[in-house]
DNA sequence: TGTACATCAGTGAACGCGCGTTCACTGATGTAC
DNA sequence: TGTACATCAGTGAACGCGCGTTCACTGATGTAC
């Protein structure tokens, strides 16, 4: 039964949103074609009419998971008076480091999410992935520099996010079996923006 | 063809070590157990004879890279002179976020190495992870802390212990696909090491 | 110490299962006249 | 505008494959006498 140009191409974009939230949730391995054309209310059959492949499902949505988070963080970034953005960032770590972004499988930061999988999937996959990395830590270290611009400023904010980004992989990694440890370590992240803000 | 008491004691023992070298470098579900059984010298049928399971494995194997990483972290915090295990400890940072920890995959530290997978695997890897996880940050914060106690410090130390784990973990994940960025964000956690400590 | 037998680590074929992918088919949409 | 036909997104059964696991079998080791 053929169908609308328009629906089509809304289900693609159905199956891409869909595979962003599994994929996260579960990885890119964890969630099959079958699952998550399910999820998108669709049958596994039809997907490759979509798609050449998994793994080409698995590029398009690590492009769009990593194109909203480098949008969030750019929108810090273009925060002109310096004040305000300095506001805007720190409050943008504090919910970076939070128990709700840590306990939100499905809406998870692609680098934590993908970091652990990535390598061991194919080429465009990582390609993409360090693209969006890249992406996103140039749009992080405009937002973090109060004004400051250079090699030095960069290694602080890269070092800041790397901070970020442990602390949410480790507390994430012991949620289920030690909720007391994932909340320190958390709340020891929160402290360092806190000690470097201040 | 039966064999020796300690020959089958030899084996077992190769086997979790053949496991924690590939299931670091591969991940759980990447190292298959005929792959792994081949790699330590058998074939996959005798695998039951040794664990109930692949589960049960992969808990074994998290228990030997914890105690080995645990046991690397107490013999700094051990050294009595302050000042030594202030520079030992210093060697130790820098050695995690060094090329050749980050290229060295069989050998990486558990907590990247597993951090993304273990939230998939069942409750007993989980709480060996756990375990193991709780174990080395307490090691660490004390190999940390110069003379000092307390909260404070010990959450110092588990921000120290985040921007390492976050910055090897984002340096392996981009370590093909753009092998520049990758060092940057070593050096860049290098940097605060620096910092830190001077 | 020598003999007979039970034990059990190791072997490799076979199992069911879920995976990514393919395929013949359907039928409403889009197009050519 | 109306009609005839080609297109193609979606369906669901089927494919080969690798996985974790099971099993009948082997034969040297360990044990009982």
């Amino acid at each position: 039964m053929r169908i609308t140009k328009e629906q089509a191409d809304g289900n693609k974009a159905r199956i891409v949103e869909t595979a962003a939230a599994l994929f996260r949730e579960k990885g890119f391995d964890g969630a099959s074609v079958a699952e998550l054309m399910r999820a998108a209310g669709l049958t596994h059959g039809g997907f490759y009419n979509h798609f050449e492949s998994k793994d080409a499902l698995e590029a398009a949505a690590c492009a769009q998971v990593f194109g909203n988070s480098v949008a969030s963080v750019e929108a810090v970034a273009a925060i002109a008076d310096s004040a305000e953005r300095a506001r805007a960032f720190d409050a943008y770590r504090r919910r970076y480091v939070s128990k709700k972004a840590r306990d939100a499988a499905a809406a998870r930061c692609p680098m934590v999410a993908f970091a652990g999988d990535v390598s061991r999937q194919p080429p465009p996959v990582r390609e993409q992935y360090a693209a969006g990395l890249r992406q996103y830590l140039h749009a992080f270290s405009r937002a973090a520099a109060a004004g400051k611009t250079g090699r030095s400023a960069r290694r602080r904010a890269l070092a800041q996010f790397a901070t970020l980004a442990g602390a949410l992989t480790l507390a994430r990694s012991v949620a289920d079996a030690d909720p007391a440890l994932s909340d320190e370590i958390l709340e020891a992240a929160a402290d360092t923006v806190d000690t470097q803000s201040g």
